[in-house]
DNA sequence: TTCTTAATGCAATTAAGTTGCAAAAATAAG
DNA sequence: CTTATTTTTGCAACTTAATTGCATTAAGAA
């Protein structure tokens, strides 16, 4: 069964279906708001910039949630840096069938954003009888705004 | 100048060379520990692991500064998975002249060991006028133990 | 409109990592 | 070998990020 979604990204880009037994999410004013969020915005945002954000909106336990739904939901996917820096980037190039969020993540040190190289896919190839559920690829150095 | 390291992993993998005014890291029994330690295990650690291999023989704050110098001197690397676990790796590849952090590190989510796969090295290529410091290249999954 | 169940806010808690400072240890100098 | 210098350590306190439990609120189905 098909999630019906007010929001409009979740209608175009997010057709999600539900396995069965799965508890359905329900589209909220704070899940609509984080999620138009991060389509907008240019770069990745960490929990406390979306906070900052919303300010005062909804209450900071609620965005962990929303964010958590959004990423099981294959919405949005989540980046950590070197430096343990947690980011959390919509899916731009995803489709209803494939997801793919194997593409390199650039972490500036100098204004430390982090930024999705969507046409970036990095070849690998590991040994046999390794099962691959999720890739985390992040690069960081001096991004091209700061150079 | 070169450090003088009576440690056999410091003397044989990493003859570092300290530079000008960069103040001179001395080599405790501490440190020692922990280098070995990292240097026989088969699998990357995180700090309390290794606070509990070493079973209150030094402080917790100790073991962070440790690991801090230690890759400070390229001895061993850091490694991030996709839900915030640090892990500190020896550089078993590492030669004097040449440090190559960038290969891929395996995740596994059964028994959450963290292993470096250290002859695979990703390819990737970024778009003009990027400047790479430091590439984190986590895969997470099963792996072949626990298949 | 009512009912069921998910989402939210709040307070409290856990966990990871950092900082300042006095004491101890490692190394250099005499 | 002894003394002087500078790094390292331990301890306590602190900061920040994230999680949990629970009562209340709200979304969506009937």
């Amino acid at each position: 069964m098909q999630l019906s979604c007010k929001n409009k990204f979740y209608i175009c880009k997010c057709n999600f279906v539900a396995i069965k037994n799965m508890k359905k999410s329900r589209n909220t004013l704070a899940k609509t708001k984080i999620s138009d969020l991060l389509t907008q915005s240019k770069n990745a945002l960490s929990h406390s910039e979306i906070h900052e954000f919303l300010d005062g909106f909804c209450d900071r336990v609620t965005i962990y949630r929303v964010l958590d739904r959004l990423i099981e939901e294959d919405f949005i996917h989540k980046i950590v840096t070197i430096d343990g820096l947690v980011k959390y980037a919509a899916c731009h190039d995803c489709s209803t069938v494939k997801h793919h969020h194997n593409h390199i993540h650039f972490n500036c040190e100098q204004c430390s954003t982090v930024t999705c190289i969507e046409d970036v896919e990095p070849l690998f190839k590991l040994p046999e009888r390794y099962k691959v559920n999720n890739v985390n690829f992040t690069v960081s150095g001096i991004c091209p705004n700061c150079i």
